[in-house]
RNA sequence: GCCAAGGUGGCAGAGUCCGGCCGAACGCAGCGGCCUGCAGAGCCGCCCACCGCCGGUUCAAAUCCGGCCCUUGGCUCCA
């Protein structure tokens, strides 16, 4: 059983073979850093995230590159807006941080390199030079355009053909182009202030003064700035290679940004340029996708803050990676219940583990076959295009061995409770689900006082005092803090997400 | 208009590539039982699906083929 994706340039699922039989060339299409990442592109990188995480389970080196676009329009738009920063570098480099910050927060491995758009432009104007000497681009007032004509394959990763992208170009720019389907390689000159206009909030500095921020860079057609698709280009083949093993974004980039990116630098090489690519699908809200542009975002942070990591997490691989995800109030709350079983089952069965009577010889065979068959359903799920929603549900399964295990039980089946808690450690970690939590000072003392108020009540009821009892039951529910009552004593949980 | 993806139980969401093990997974909600002072958690069991519509291929179709209807995304701001 090997690996299988879906390649969007075939529409075929296929068998992953990476042109090293143990490296993997990774390229992520990053972010436009000019707004506050949002659940949306959580859910890109979670799912990137667990790619990255399989790829290595399978033992593959996988050299990740993740890109920032930190000169656009729309940063720009943003120059003195709130505290975001004098000029588009700076306002460019407050949300690469914060960024940064969000992808730590979902537990996301680490890039091996975060190249930025700025640092890039000799890379970029050199592939821009490439391409005008092999014919496929044309310089026009200052700027320069890929001319998609020449580019025979041009529209074979969205399926169109060429005329039907000629009828669509935008008139505006027709007089510069040959052709209304070209696109820019680089534009002369610096910001154009309409453009900002339109994408400025309030409180921004005003368009003309906010142009002026934006950087221009020499190149052999005049000052000017690189132009969008471009980038990814130099530097997927600056930091990797001119082939890439997987390229994956988001599915809103297929048209054209990817379509660009293979026609610039397939022309420029000759080389494809990657061999799968791999699409995540987009958020669903009520009727419409969950954007920057639409506004009608949450941002990681408040994700985060609200749910915590692992239930965060549990909601956005709750779908695979290629179907669209409803987003709402309901399917939230059901990560929510979903992270919180596996949770209790690995508490439950770690505490089983600690008490002696896990220190006998019984041996439970359908815990052990239970947990065997979840983790060969857990690989085959992972191995078909990365199938998470099955993942998740063999892990569940694992929950439920252990329950069912505990459950009515005397004595424990040490080994094969250790192998399940260990399945769950192990799996859980390609979905980047984390059950040891890390335990701070002042979890440490919250748990005490819990304890305390634990032995008060359990005088109260063995008092017959059960009204008292509830009352401080409901008063630490109210807290967020979940108790149990069990055989040995009551138990408890904390909010998660802390 | 063109391109792409999708329409599966009350909800959500796998399965469709490679037709039979799908008598449709996992979870939530609902119901019954066990446990329990009560609640929750948990266990066991159950309910709910003619798998968008019509036609075809086949011994056999949610799965393959054809047509139709509907939804969503993209068509140069987008993860």
């Amino acid at each position: 059983m090997t690996l299988h994706v879906t390649n969007t340039l075939t529409g075929e699922k296929e068998p992953f073979e990476p042109r090293d039989p143990e490296n993997v060339l990774l390229y992520y299409c990053g972010l436009t850093v000019s707004d506050p990442p949002h659940l949306g592109h959580a859910r890109s990188w979670v799912h990137v995230d667990v790619m990255h995480r399989w790829l290595e389970y399978l033992g593959y080196d996988v050299r990740h590159v993740e890109n920032f676009t930190d000169i656009n329009e729309k940063i720009v738009a943003r120059v003195g807006e709130d505290d975001l920063g004098e000029d588009e570098a700076d306002v460019a480099e407050t949300y690469i941080e914060r960024t940064l910050s969000d992808m730590r927060a979902l537990n996301l491995l680490r890039a091996e390199v975060y190249p930025r758009v700025s640092e890039h432009v000799p890379e970029i104007v050199d592939l821009v030079e490439t391409l005008i000497e092999k014919g496929y681009a044309y310089e026009s007032n200052g700027s320069v355009y890929f001319d998609v004509t020449s580019f025979d394959e041009y529209g074979k990763l969205s399926n169109q053909e060429l005329e039907e992208i000629e009828s669509q170009g935008d008139p505006d720019e027709r007089s510069e182009k040959r052709n209304p389907a070209d696109f820019a390689l680089w534009k002369a000159g610096g910001v154009d202030e309409a453009a900002i206009e339109e994408h400025r909030h309030e409180g921004a500095a005003d368009a003309e003064h906010a142009c002026e921020t934006a950087q221009t860079w020499e190149s052999p057609w005049g000052e000017g700035r690189p132009g969008w698709h471009i980038e990814c280009s130099a530097m997927s083949m600056t930091h990797l290679d001119e082939t890439l093993d997987l390229h994956v974004g988001g599915r809103d980039l297929v048209f054209p940004h990817h379509e660009n990116e293979i026609a610039q630098s397939e022309a420029a090489t000759d080389q494809r340029f990657a061999n799968y690519w791999l699409h995540c699908e987009l958020f669903q809200m009520d009727d419409e996708k969950m954007s920057s542009s639409l506004g009608n975002f949450v941002t990681v942070e408040a994700g985060v803050d609200q749910l915590g990591t692992n239930v965060l997490r549990t909601f956005l691989t709750a779908g695979s990676y290629n179907s669209k995800q409803l987003y709402s109030d309901e399917t939230i709350a059901e990560a929510e219940e979903r992270w919180d079983r596996l949770e209790r089952a690995y508490d439950a069965a770690v505490e089983a583990l600690d008490s002696p009577d896990a220190r006998t010889k019984v041996e439970d065979e359908s815990l052990r076959a239970d947990v065997d068959e979840a983790r060969e359903s857990f690989v085959a799920a992972m191995n078909d295009d990365f199938n998470t929603r099955e993942a998740q549900s063999a892990l569940l399964s694992v929950a439920t061995a252990i329950n069912a295990h505990l459950e009515d039980r005397e004595e424990y089946d040490y080994r094969g409770l250790r192998t399940a808690v260990e399945t769950l450690e192990e799996l859980g970690a390609v979905l980047g689900l984390s059950f040891v939590g890390e335990t701070t000072g002042t979890a440490d003392l919250a748990g005490d006082v819990v304890d305390l108020v634990l032995n008060v009540r359990e005088q109260e009821r063995d008092a017959g005092n059960y009204d008292r009892a509830d009352q401080l039951r409901d008063e630490l529910e109210a807290l967020g803090i979940e108790i149990q009552d069990t055989d040995d004593g009551a138990s408890y949980r904390l909010p998660s997400g802390e």
